[in-house]
RNA sequence: GGCCCGGUGGUCAAGUGGUUAAGACACGGCCCUUUCACGGCUGUAACACGGGUUCGAAUCCCGUCCGGGUCACCA
């Protein structure tokens, strides 16, 4: 049996795009799930856009989802070179067979007689493609292009009154018509190969069985698929998967905010989350859990379970799992994450000591549960560890206007002062002590001191908000809020 | 514009001729809770439209409309 063989193949110009990570996560599901090969290859043909520090970023964004590859540009692998730069040689050597058996041929137009072209075919209502010109040149005229200094392009010659077909994984059945495609460019004039070639020629030499990728290559498949029916090469299996798309269904970009992958790692996102939310973009597992993990993604993962349907990217419901991930996370690791966040927001130093550390457990220990993504952190600790104190709103004002709260902030004021240290567990049998000290219902308690240490009317717990804050700012927000010192 | 793909609640989606048309996010209500959040229960809300085929269409066919992709010496 064949084995099975995918590939995520990006081109380096520019940070790995959430669409670009969706890809290779099907991809990378699909290997897994099938015992195959997971393949990395870097198409860096575009010279003047790509550059290796793309490179790099992709790669990392790749490893920090935990999407690792069996072959590629860093680690080799049996069919190497993975970078197209580096595949020159095999690529000059099957566009040479073309040319030698008729189905190519050099192109010297230029650039503004190609434009005359397209111009001419639009005004009389005909579909602007090559118009075959060069095929028919002598060889004097090709001569006389070369004294010129013209560099030829070369195009693949395009059969005639042919129906292509693509027996598309997730599509099924689409065909389309060769009369329809131009002769295409498959060597640039600097010798560099297209997209449309290197990508047909890479797929075969790489024994690539499955091509899985983004819909907007349906429309080149075709072209692919002349290639290497010219070649006599055998043809991959094709699965298009349709677009993510932004908020107002149009393709993701920059204005929908967030687009890469590494934007959604500043941002605070689990890489764990955003796999899970991707999985779930365009596939639909087969009951109704959503959250999955790694493991149990490739059990579950099936092309045939693929949506023929463009999805639209959800910020909502990526908030949502990614909140589920970070309660799941254990309290360690998840401190180990939020701890940059804190550095950012002045919560501890670069280099926390180990009052720091107990503090900013304390924090990720009462925040865990209401947490979304981790860059909420800044906000929370400004708003806990600011020296001002403003009340939230009229709301707030009563609960400080009852009777009993002078009473109640006196008692927890002596209380908190004869504490040798403002730990969560030691803080919290006060409130009860209160309570029954001035026969109080809980709510009489608490409120009160929620107000006046906050502000607000909602917030994490207690005792750990106390904790957190230690025994000055305490002092000092009372004061504020209250005026009792 | 030509070619290609698609169209189930606001969003993600299950569904492959007969279902009370799942489930999740978001939204509303209730419960839990000092509060909020978490969690649990519950509610509002959908087959783009028009023709066929059929005893019976979200499901099959045709047309219309809408959305997207692609038509490069970019991938």
């Amino acid at each position: 049996m064949e084995e099975i063989r995918v590939r995520f193949a990006p081109s380096p110009t520019g940070p790995l795009h959430i669409g670009g990570a969706r890809s290779a996560l099907f991809n990378y599901l699909f290997a897994r799930g099938m015992g195959g090969k997971f393949i990395l290859r870097i198409e860096d043909t575009d010279l003047e856009r790509s550059s290796r520090e793309s490179e790099e970023d992709i790669l990392n964004s790749l490893r920090w989802l935990g999407l690792d590859w069996d072959e590629g540009p860093d680690i080799g692998g049996p069919y190497g070179p993975y970078r197209q730069t580096e595949r020159l040689e095999s690529y000059r050597k099957f566009a040479d067979q073309l040319l030698e058996s008729g189905q190519a041929y050099h192109c010297f137009c230029s650039e503004e007689e190609l434009e005359a072209q397209r111009q001419e075919f639009i005004s009389k209502g005909e579909l602007p493609r090559y118009n075959g010109k060069c095929f028919s040149l002598t060889a004097e005229e090709k001569q006389r292009f070369i004294d010129q200094g013209r560099k030829p392009v070369v195009r693949f010659r395009v059969p005639q009154d042919q129906v292509i077909v693509i027996n598309d994984l997730v599509r099924g059945q689409v065909s389309f018509e060769s009369n329809g495609i131009g002769d295409f460019v498959i060597v640039k004039s600097d010798g560099i190969p297209t997209y449309n070639f290197a990508v047909v020629i890479d797929d075969s030499l790489m024994k690539i069985s499955h091509v899985i990728r983004a819909e907007e290559h349906l429309s080149n498949t075709p072209r692919q698929i002349l290639v290497y029916q010219a070649l006599g090469l055998a043809e991959p299996q094709f699965a298009h998967v349709s677009l993510i798309l932004g908020e107002d269904r149009t393709k993701m970009s920059k204005r929908h905010g967030a687009t890469s992958v590494i934007q959604y790692q500043e941002l605070g996102y689990l890489p764990e989350a955003l796999v899970n939310f991707l999985a779930l973009l365009g596939w639909s597992p087969e009951g109704e859990e959503e959250i999955f993990t790694k493991e149990e993604l490739f059990k579950e993962f099936s092309l045939s379970r693929v949506a023929k349907n463009p999805a639209i990217f959800d910020q909502e419901k990526l908030r949502w799992i990614n909140g589920m991930y970070i309660r799941k996370t254990p309290r360690e690791e998840l401190l180990e994450k939020a701890l940059p966040f804190l550095k950012k927001a002045g919560f501890c130093r670069e280099n926390p000591n180990a009052d720091e550390l107990k503090r900013a457990g304390w924090l990720v220990a009462t925040l865990q549960e209401r947490l979304s993504v981790l860059s909420e952190l800044p906000t929370q600790v400004e708003a806990l560890l600011a020296e001002d104190v403003t009340l939230e709103n009229e709301e707030a004002e009563l609960v400080l206007k009852e009777e009993t709260v002078p009473l109640v902030i006196k008692s927890f004021l002596e209380k908190v002062r004869e504490l040798p240290a403002l730990e969560p567990d030691a803080v919290r049998p006060l409130f009860k002590a209160i309570q029954k000290e001035l026969n109080l219902k809980g709510k009489q308690v608490f409120m009160p001191i929620r107000v006046a240490l906050t502000g607000q009317m909602h917030g994490p717990e207690l005792h750990y908000i106390i904790s957190i804050m230690g025994q000055e700012l305490i002092e000092k927000r009372i004061v504020k809020t209250t005026g009792i010192a």
